[in-house]
DNA sequence: GTGACCACCTGGCCGC
DNA sequence: TGCGGCCAGGTGGTCA
């Protein structure tokens, strides 16, 4: 399951291979992964494309063009492989991209969870889905003052609120409930009820995971790995997620649901 | 505006 | 062995 370190690890192994490379075709299997423009247009106006650069915003891949940005977001277990045209296409794959060199990037998809945009590069940050993204984790602007406000109205669980890309973008399920670990804080305290250090906490402490984590290139737990199948290491150094013993203080991990989500947490070190 | 719930999907796992 | 049911979870949509 991509989160912003997995994301991030796929775009610098795809910006390798892909700078300077030109899209002559596009084949689409599966039609429900592109959700903007058209399949028409999306096809035609891929080709003769030029790959200017990669970047990553939040949890989407952008794929920089001369004319636009293609946006990929990998949700579950997306992925990006190398073929051969002439490869015989797996049940997975779901959309390939025919570049100038002879190989064909197709995108990967076990569950068809994942979904691309086209967007002319001036509407970028206009219009759906980045223009409600909220902000990086390593935005200046990323304070308490900031997540004070975000959360005043707020009684939902600090867990629910920090998946909400809307406040701060690339914290998934797993990196959530390490960074509340490392907090000190518990899945379910009210996200409105935090004080400011514990606020700061979260801050300093979603920087320190997300970073470690893309250093590790990412957290393999069932099925992600990057477009050249190289699996993240950060899974050795997780405290709590699927954990059954905390590796602090030796006490039971509790996985509970909230929100939906499989939690986990030490009832010791988390108060 | 907020929050709860559901749909989208398929593979893996478990119990029978 | 085979089958049915449940679970995993990021995001968008709907509804109260």
């Amino acid at each position: 399951m991509p989160e912003l370190p997995e994301v991030e690890t796929v775009k610098e192994t795809l910006k390798r291979e892909l700078l300077g490379r030109v899209i002559k075709g596009v084949r689409i299997f599966y039609p429900n992964i592109i959700e903007f423009p058209d399949l028409e247009t999306f096809q035609r106006e891929l080709v003769d494309q030029e790959i200017v650069d990669l970047k990553r915003r939040g949890k989407w891949i952008l794929f920089e063009l001369e004319d636009y940005y293609l946006l990929s977001h990998l949700r579950m277990e997306g992925k990006y492989l190398f073929r051969a045209p002439e490869d015989e296409v797996g049940r997975h794959e779901h959309v390939a991209f025919l570049l100038d060199d002879g190989r064909e990037l197709r995108y990967h998809d076990t569950r068809k969870f994942g979904r691309m945009h086209l967007l002319k590069k001036e509407e970028l940050n206009l219009r759906r889905p980045l223009n409600e993204l909220g902000l990086e984790p390593w935005d200046e602007k990323l304070t308490v003052t900031y997540l004070k406000e975000q959360f005043q109205n707020k009684k939902i669980p600090i867990k629910t609120a920090l998946l909400d890309q809307s406040i701060i973008v690339g914290i998934g399920n797993i990196y959530d409930d390490e960074v509340l670990f490392m907090s000190h804080i518990r899945p379910l305290t009210p996200a409105n009820s935090l004080t400011k250090r514990e606020l700061q906490a979260i801050i300093d402490n979603t920087r320190i995971v997300l970073e470690k984590a893309i250093h590790a290139g990412g957290t393999t737990i069932r099925s992600y790995e990057s477009s050249e199948g190289v699996h993240g290491l950060f899974q050795h150094e997780l405290f709590v997620h699927g954990k059954e013993t905390c590796p602090i203080c030796g006490h039971d991990i509790v996985k509970i649901k909230v929100g939906g989500r499989g939690t986990y947490y030490c009832p010791k070190c988390q108060k």
